[in-house]
DNA sequence: ACAATAGGCAAGCGTCTGCTTGCATGTCAA
DNA sequence: TTGACATGCAAGCAGACGCTTGCCTATTGT
């Protein structure tokens, strides 16, 4: 999970997903390219988008030949458990 | 930062200096090959901890020929900041 | 001064990664 | 059925990454 956030462009997917949850593998390419300039093949993004939902950050829900994506932020809270902020030891 | 974060040995280091803080290189080399099997070489420790210092994860500070190490947490809100969880819609 | 200690620099090497290219699969509409 | 559309699979390649090795600098103790 931690290896799936090291890419900036896979960032850039789950800011798009934060923004406007299921989208298609099309729809998040072309606005990807609107908003953010990144030219990369679709199957590029499919490749990130393999990573991310094997992460647990990306949950996928198919639907005829469409495939839609949605950005599951629950993986992220192991971060917050993992390096909590320092116990205040002075009351 | 969020590459810093990718790899298993540096989060081994955070997990270490989350620990105990004001650790010396070679504290910390110890540490890690007693509590978690790490046997790399002092310079690997070293160039994860360039990668580390370089995100502002982990400040150091000189004394003498010693340099002690102390994780800092706060470059880790920015995934906070970055993908708060979604906001409630439903009064 | 001299040796030991704590750390730094840099080159080299095997492996992993992200990307492209080409083709295959499955679904919908006429 | 046939063709267009949305996606999947796999090989190949250039570059990045993690690690080791070998040598260098600086500080401390005797």
């Amino acid at each position: 999970m931690f290896r799936a956030l090291a890419d900036e462009t896979r960032r850039a997917i789950l800011d798009e997903l934060a923004a406007r949850d299921d989208q298609t593998l099309f729809e998040l390419c072309s606005r990807l390219a609107m908003h953010r300039g990144i030219t990369s093949t679709r199957q590029a993004i499919s490749q990130h988008l393999a990573v991310l939902e094997e992460a647990g950050l990306v949950v996928t829900r198919r639907e005829g030949r469409c495939k839609f994506l949605t950005f599951d932020r629950q993986p992220l809270d192991e971060i917050q458990r993992r390096w909590p902020p320092p116990k205040e030891t002075d009351p």
